[in-house]
Order: C-alpha cells, then sequence, then structure tokens
DNA sequence: TTGACGCATGCCTATATCGGTATACGATAT
DNA sequence: ATATCGTATACCGATATAGGCATGCGTCAA
C-alpha cells in the first residue's frame, strides 16, 4: 500500500515543523502570504502550500483584502488534539510502578 | 528535495493513526509486540515498525521478558507538544475580535 | 488597455514512509 | 542439536509529500 493521507488531519497539519512555525507567526494576528513566507524563509510558493493545508484542516481561515490575503489563526481545531494529549498528561507526572520496575530491569536487562 | 524525516519527532511519531492507537493501548500497561498486533488488526511486523518509531523518539520503552518484548508507555516525550498546543489555548476559547471581524466579513467576501 | 503586484497552481524530481511478505535472530523447551 | 515461538529486519512496491520553478489569474494603478 501507501503512505496515509496528511491533508484533512489535523495531527498530520501540525507534524510539518514550517506548518507549525506559520500557526505560531499568526497568533500575532492575520498576516499575508508574502510576510508570511519572508519571516520564514521559505518561497512565497512554499508558503501558500503549506497554508493550503493548515486552511483545509480548518487550522487557519483567509479573506481578501485587496489584492492581499490575510491568512488568520484558527485555533479551534487544535483542541482535539489537546485533549488527546491530555489523556496522557497523568502518565508524565505520575512516577509509575510499572514505570519504577522497569527502570530497575533496565539495570540489569540492558543491552549495550 | 523530499520530505521532511519523521523519525525522531514526536510530532511526526503522533501524526500516524496506528500509532496513536498503540500508545492509547499502552496506557493500560506494558504489552508484547504480538498483543498490541492483534488488538489493532495490524501484521506483526507493522506492529514493531511502529514500536521502532515510538521508540527512537522516546515514547516507548521496551524490556525482554522471556521471550517476549514488552513495550511500554514513557508519556514524558509527550510533554512538548502539550505545552506547544497549550501556546494556543487562549485562541480556542476566547471570541477574537479579529475572528468576529473576519465572520462578519465572510458573509460578504464568500467565494462560493 | 497595459503594467505591476500578490497569490495560487501546475509540473517535475527526490525521497521518506507505510504495508506486505519472507526471513533472520534470540530464547525456551524437548 | 532441533523445533518452536516471539520479534526485528531486509526487501519491494505504491504513493504522498516537500520544494523549486514557471505560469496563470485577479486586483489595483496609471
Amino acid at each position: 500500500m501507501a503512505r496515509a493521507a496528511t491533508t484533512s488531519d489535523v495531527f498530520n497539519a501540525i507534524a510539518e515543523p514550517q506548518r507549525r512555525d506559520i500557526l505560531v507567526l499568526l497568533r500575532g494576528g492575520e498576516r499575508p502570504v508574502t510576510e508570511l513566507a519572508q519571516q520564514l524563509g521559505m518561497t512565497q510558493p512554499g508558503a501558500s502550500k503549506h497554508l493550503r493545508v493548515l486552511r483545509e484542516v480548518g487550522l487557519v481561515r483567509d479573506r481578501k483584502a485587496g489584492k492581499q490575503r490575510l491568512y488568520g489563526l484558527d485555533a479551534r481545531g487544535m483542541r482535539p488534539v489537546h485533549e488527546w494529549i491530555g489523556g496522557f498528561e497523568q502518565f508524565w507526572n505520575e512516577s509509575f510502578d510499572r514505570l519504577d520496575a522497569y527502570v530497575q530491569d533496565l539495570k540489569q536487562t540492558q543491552e549495550k
């Protein structure tokens, strides 16, 4: 078979470092494509493509403003990710019996 | 050029649905590869490959147990993701001036 | 109308997976 | 030593990107 589709999946959309950078920039407010491209050191077509992916998963919205097209953040789409990750929160705070046991075990089983 | 490397990047590791499923299962405790593969309806080699990725980014740990190899969750690696997403939390709760303005604008600009 | 500017797309290449199958490896049991 | 079980890997095929370049389209100014 092949790879899983990336678009239309928020988890995949934010898996790209450059797309994360775009989202961070957009926290500061709407920005035109060219400005984003410039600030992130990427080509205009490159920025447009990433923005397209972000738009398709609903993380950004765009509106026309004269010749420009302003992109703005719509962070609501990140909620599912936040919730999914939140389901693991207790696991990184507690010092697990299981984890402890594991660590103890490592000292002996360690293949190095 | 090409695609960005997926391994050694937690964001990419959890971008794969099956890998997320594995992580969820592991919240219930350590599991041998075969059991994971079976419960998730994937082949054993398939499970092993995903586990390898998860191991490389530090989300799971393994230890030998006789003939078996038990995989356990190490959720600490998810913290960076949680924190990054958390940086957007205020943006999905507030009803933005910017977002409001945008919505208003949509009603007119809407290209449909 | 003609230009210039801002963006989106199409096309093309290289590459990183994902999945499946076959197989090699390590450990336990006979 | 040999067979068997549990896993990890090698190999292969199909495909979805990420990026770069060229180009098309829409908007505003002269």
